[in-house]
DNA sequence: GATTAATTTGCAACATTCTGCAAAAATTGA
DNA sequence: TCAATTTTTGCAGAATGTTGCAAATTAATC
């Protein structure tokens, strides 16, 4: 059996019964379980599903109100969210990206923190309504409803008028040579003005994000001054290092 | 069963009776407290819901808080802003208010209306999150927490760039002599902005706020193009009549 | 303040995952 | 075709995560 027809043979399990384990797939493909064990992460990598332990369960479905998309703060992200955290000190003021990934950092914000937030991103500005102690500056634009984020030249006028202390880059597709890419056209021009904006550019990226690039160009790799990832230690990340990007 | 399941699972019953309990979890799901405790205090860490002693409630009024804000739409209200919707047509450019008046009309905007938005208020846009025709643009600026709107330079600003067909302008306090006056200085200058970026001006009045006056001033009451009110026959309005104000 | 219930902590048993490695299978290039 | 190379696979041992239990601590109730 090839190893594709595995591979589409888990995620139609996957499908079906809304979970799948390890122990069961080696059995039905008779092989062992570090073999369905790498197929899952390959999957994974592929952000076609969600690894677990024991098994995988389907990936977040893409939620649609930004309500839904809340609930969606993985292990991952919340582990960088916490090391973003010792970033933050009082008196800051903090540009906040639209994407899950900074979306983790406000969600863990102190209540106690005193700083002023920027931000193109309803999610985040909600997540902040109980926070006394955060002046939230949001940036005005066309309103983009899949991900309540606005954008546009009104945006970009509002970050071009900032100087933040820190920008939090949610997840962009990391390369050394290519540099920082995004997906979509709009919000490569909004990042970049974000980055433009910042005294210390933080990106917090999943792994399956680092050695990838996308289509629109927002900045070379060395633009970052931080990467937070789940993974410092990864030989890859040694390169960045090397080019004088601190990881975490 | 994995360990994530059971967290989902634990999320579920939460939605459904807005409370778990370690003793009932523990019992449903064959798993001692202490795991059940443990799962409970790693959601809680992923900020999905809060825990408290002996089991968890949901996480505390988070994003959705102002949307749930939009349910005490009174009647008088569902009046006035039934009567405003006979303004709108395809292809309009309209700024909603921050007013819960202009959030009524927006809560019942026809799904098939081709306008263009422009507000600064949190409800009013995520009101609009699923209706497909509409283009919504939103003003930057400083956050109000408490009603969700944003304010300052920026949104002034922002309004300035805008030549709208029609504003709605949420309930302030209107006198023949003194004109439109509001209880906020910072709400007064927005709303000021508001009518100058507009060809039609158009107020949402209920009984109470006819003929009384606040502290800062926004305009003359002539500068109204049209009052919509619940008692469009009262014989106090039929002298904004005389000064030429539609009366509805 | 005494009593009860819930939580924290440390621990041992167990399960899963990670790591490096070697054999097997597939791919490549002459 | 055959040898060299790469990829895939399974395995063993180490590392890590999970679970239930019991004793110690803390919080709630009367």
């Amino acid at each position: 059996m090839l190893k594709e027809e595995r591979l589409q043979l888990i995620l139609c399990r996957l499908e079906e019964n809304k979970k799948v384990r390890l122990c069961d797939l080696s059995e039905e493909l008779s092989v062992s379980e570090d073999t369905i064990r790498r197929d899952i992460r390959e999957l994974s990598e592929r952000g076609l599903l969600t690894m677990v332990r024991g098994g995988a369960i389907p990936h977040a479905p893409g939620p649609k109100s930004f309500t839904d998309r809340i609930h969606f703060a993985s292990k991952d992200k919340q582990i960088i969210a916490r090391k973003a955290l010792e970033f933050l000190h009082d008196g800051q003021v903090v540009i906040f990206d639209g994407g899950t990934s900074a979306l983790a950092v406000a969600s863990i914000l102190p209540k106690d923190l005193k700083i002023t937030v920027a931000t193109n991103s309803f999610p985040v500005a909600s997540m902040l309504e109980d926070h006394q102690n955060v002046e939230v500056l949001f940036a005005g634009g066309r309103l983009y409803k899949e991900s309540f984020v606005t954008t546009g030249f009104e945006t970009i006028r509002f970050f071009q008028q900032i100087r933040a202390d820190i920008c939090f880059l949610g997840i962009c597709s990391i390369h050394l040579q290519i540099g920082v890419t995004s997906h979509f056209y709009e919000e490569a021009e909004v990042k970049k003005t974000m980055i433009a904006a910042s005294n210390l550019v933080v990106a917090l990226t999943t792994p399956e994000k680092i050695d990838t690039a996308e289509s629109y160009y927002i900045c070379p790799a060395t633009d970052l001054n931080t990467i937070i990832t789940t993974i410092p230690h990864d030989a890859r990340l040694q390169l960045f290092n090397a080019a004088g990007i601190s990881i975490r």
